[in-house]
RNA sequence: GCGAGUGUGGCGGAAUUGGUAGACGCGCAUGGUUGAGGGCCAUGUGGCUUAUGGCUGUGGGGGUUCGAGUCCCCCCAUUCGCACCA
């Protein structure tokens, strides 16, 4: 018999696969659907790296699973093509995105084939193609027309070394996400979607999510729902209030002052009662020069400036509440003002030393002379008028109602989640289709005239001060729109946009007329199984629920989620255990692996290597484990032998088959292929294996490693394929083992075993376990006090001393 | 600071409901096969030990139990997420 010669086997099957289109998703097929969704690749120059097929084996092992079970599966794969690495290589090269994206894509594609996915080619979509980004486009305007998206004047994170505007989450720890470069805050003129209209659907949406609970808990946080009361503060001298959001309403005797952002709009609509203006102003210039990181991270110190001339009532003390401006408190998150309640607030009280400010203890229990109280979800209200002796959930209904009543606030629902920045300022993204016309209105473009295409331009290196390289494009810039000189907006949208709706297109991924076809999205929908990074657990999920769930709102798509299921590869670290990075030097190129031993060895041990959720380092040593498996499995067709298997390897087959189901189904890949090795070692430990064992073998390993199976099936004497043979089904009748092995334990530890058969009464099973030599010296001069048995698995005495 | 995860041999990692700790793989050791090397095969491989036995052992310390990697309490280390969230 030849050798394993994967390379030649692997090109075989994978132009066989492609000529019989046998991952063809069939629409509306009769066969029950499934429908496996991957993340889909940024396609980057350097081509897959590890992770890549990590994240994909997965899948990939499900849906030929699916299939052989009898299921009509799509799974697709496309490109989330636009985004900064590819222009910025493009500008250092001087080829244009379109080109470097183009090859990028066709690299990629080819890499994909090479390691035998079983994607269906034919739906990939490419999130730069006119033909896509048009339905983008047309969501963006359906969002537009409905009020959700919106244009704002605000600080934003600015990178100026990419000269781009940054989300939040792309500008954490004040540095740029992709260069690093330290963050400044610039105002700036941006588009924002309005995901915060979405929040408690998006929230509420989750119970319907099956995934691991710190992945809901993630997003969960990310929304950040909290209950509390709006209340107003009335002014002195002027007519006007300044509301707080706070979730500690029975604290409000408590509250000696309050404290607003800097940028809080109160002081340029008092500023002529403010008789510090100077002091302000030079607050808040210092404050604008700190990004966010800076004035949440490092400065622990609380710094701020007293209002002169103005301050605010305790509508509930009527005491006086000085005001003041400090950066701890955040413009972004509730109304940018806050009661400050420093006997139980630390940082309140951290505040109210620094600038003198009266502590009132409101909450019995602690020392306030020494620090603020804050172990205060529990207790009893004290110094707080109506509230006194009330406990804490009892006050702050109290109080919420007698706000309500006296028209001094009432209760409300916070969320953290702020509006979606969607803008960036550069060449390669989506156009977003809106003209400015010159009497300074805006309007959308007509849908009919989609896609807004972009213009292909020499020179695509960013504008000034940030402005988009759009803005140079003179030709395509100016316009006539209804009948009056317009240009058209230059911004571009965000990477998100692309990847937030690219799950639908795939279920018609051709179409001319809609964005997808709802019967087909009806066949298709929901995603049954959707894997992709922890990292984008919350900012892709949540805005492609988003984008959904909108779009269900709209009646465009039928189900309101999704995916049903959402699961999250674990990273594939260096050999050294730090994460792979160029400049560590310690990234593995997958495909060296499949040139030296093959997509399938590559494909195996990627799902051995550890828990599939967990981070594992890489082990070049571990590679060649898993080819030695293979090559096994090969040499194993020499021992088919005629005769029956030992009654033990047939048990083990069938308990072989019903656990690799159970563990491919818990996404615990690993201790799958270690049942299949197993099982294998043990057909060499028999020295031979039947027929029927063995092409049950190989339709067990098929989805991990299916060239080689399709071979050696091939090699059978089978002329169909193995895409759709029958998946195995364990026969529970065989998996009952003849004998089992005992413990036998004296006071907890073992001392013997005992092979007995399986159905062994009880009284005989004692009487033979008394009887074991082994256990007499444990025995002996000793009083058993108590018998424990455990059916088919142990026997513990328990004695003491006579 | 808050929340979640992880911690088991030389290494990656196994271990439904508490019931033989270390499956499977790597590495290592000894022997075999081979012109050599590789490959392959067999056996062994947590530690200690006065070895067919005994003791000990799942980050540390307590506890519950006939029995704890698994359950409870306290601590330590490490990774991730959020972060002055009002």
């Amino acid at each position: 018999m030849m050798d394993y010669q994967a390379s030649a086997i692997e090109k075989k099957w994978q132009q066989r696969w492609e000529k019989d289109r046998a991952f063809q998703a069939i629409d509306f097929s009769e066969k029950p659907k499934y429908y496996a969704l991957v993340e889909f690749p940024y396609p980057s120059g350097a081509g897959m790296h590890v992770g890549h097929i990590r994240a994909y084996a997965s899948l990939e092992v499900i849906a030929r699973k699916r299939r052989m079970e009898g299921f009509n599966v799509l799974f697709p794969i496309g490109f989330d093509a636009f985004g900064l690495p590819t222009e910025n290589f493009a500008m250092k090269e001087n080829i244009h995105p379109r080109i470097v994206t183009d090859q990028n894509i066709q690299h990629f594609t080819t890499q994909l084939k090479a390691i035998g996915f079983s994607f269906d080619y034919d739906r990939a979509v490419d999130t730069t193609d006119p033909s896509y980004y048009r339905w983008t486009q047309w969501i963006f305007l359906k969002l537009y027309e409905q009020g959700l998206a919106y244009r704002n004047k605000t600080y934003v994170n600015y990178c100026p070394s990419c000269q781009v505007v940054l989300a939040n989450e792309e500008s954490q720890g004040g540095e740029c996400d992709r260069c690093g470069s330290p963050i400044v805050q610039k105002e700036k003129d941006v588009w924002f979607l309005k995901i915060t209209a979405y929040a408690q659907k998006l929230l509420d949406g989750l119970k319907d999510l099956e995934t691991l609970p710190r992945i809901a808990l993630e997003q969960e946080n990310w929304i950040g729902r909290s209950e509390g009361a709006l209340v107003r503060f009335p002014l002195a001298g002027v007519e006007d209030t300044l509301e707080v959001f706070t979730t500690r309403s029975d604290t409000l005797f408590g509250a000696t002052f309050m404290v607003i952002a800097p940028e809080h709009p109160l002081l340029e609509r008092h500023a002529k009662h403010i008789t510090n203006g100077a002091a302000i102003e030079a607050y808040q210039a210092q404050a604008r020069l700190k990004t966010e990181f800076e004035r949440t991270q490092l400065v622990k110190d609380k710094t701020g400036v007293r209002l002169e001339g103005l301050h605010a009532i305790n509508p509930l003390t009527q005491q006086p509440m000085p005001i003041f401006i400090a950066d701890y408190v955040m413009m972004g998150y509730g109304t940018g003002a806050i009661m400050a309640v420093p006997g139980h607030d630390s940082r309140d009280y951290a505040f109210a030393k620094t600038y003198d400010c009266p502590i009132v203890e409101v909450i019995a229990g602690g020392d306030l002379s020494v620090e603020a109280y804050t172990d205060t979800e529990e207790g009893t209200l004290i110094n707080s008028g109506f509230l006194n002796g009330l406990d804490v959930k009892t006050a702050i209904r109290t109080m919420n109602d007698h706000l309500e009543r006296h028209d001094l606030g009432h209760t409300m629902v916070n969320f953290k989640m702020k509006d979606w920045a969607f803008n960036r300022q550069r060449y390669w993204g989506e156009p977003i289709p809106i003209v400015h016309l010159s009497d300074g209105r805006m309007a959308p473009l007509d849908e009919a005239s989609l896609p807004l295409e972009l213009p292909y331009l020499e020179d695509f290196k960013p504008s000034a001060e940030g402005a988009s390289p759009l803005a140079k494009a003179e030709d395509w810039l100016r316009l006539t729109h209804q009948g009056q000189e317009a240009t058209r907006e230059t911004d571009t949208m965000p990477q998100w946009a692309g990847s937030s709706w690219y799950f639908l297109r795939y279920t018609d991924p051709h179409n001319e007329h809609v964005f997808a076809d709802y019967d087909k999205l009806q066949y298709w929908l929901p995603v049954d199984w959707y894997n992709g990074g922890m990292e984008h657990v919350t900012r892709h999920v949540i805005y492609s629920r988003f984008w959904h769930r909108f779009l269900y709102d709209q009646g465009h798509v039928p189900y309101p989620e999704p995916y049903k299921k959402r699961t999250a590869q674990g990273l594939i670290l260096g050999p050294d255990g730090d994460k792979m990075s160029k400049s560590k030097g310690n990234v593995v190129n997958p495909m060296e692996i499949v040139e030296h031993y093959g997509a399938d060895t590559l494909r195996v041990y990627i799902l051995f290597i550890g828990d599939y959720e967990q981070p594992t380092p890489w082990s070049d040593a571990g590679v060649k484990g898993a080819r030695r498996f293979l090559d096994k499995v090969w040499r194993l067709k020499e021992l088919i032998s005629p005769s029956p298997d030992d009654p033990e390897f047939t048990r083990l087959l069938h308990q072989t088959i019903a656990e690799v189901d159970h563990d491919c189904e818990h996404v615990k890949f690993n201790t799958a292929i270690a049942k299949l090795m197993t099982l294998t070692n043990a057909a060499y430990k028999q020295n031979r294996i039947s027929l029927e064992a063995y092409e049950t073998l190989l339709k067990l390993l098929n989805p991990f490693a299916p060239h080689v199976c399709e071979e050696l099936y091939e090699a059978l004497g089978h002329e169909a394929s193995l895409v759709h043979a029958p998946y195995p089904k364990a026969d529970a009748s065989k998996m009952q083992a003849q004998t089992v092995t005992v413990v036998l334990s004296v006071n907890g530890k073992v001392r013997a075993k005992l092979e007995v058969e399986a159905d062994l009464d009880e009284a005989t099973l004692l009487e033979k376990a008394l009887a074991e030599p082994r256990l007499q010296p444990f025995l002996e001069g000793k009083v058993i006090v108590k018998r424990i048995v455990v059916p088919q698995k142990l026997i513990n005495f328990v004695v003491k001393d006579a």
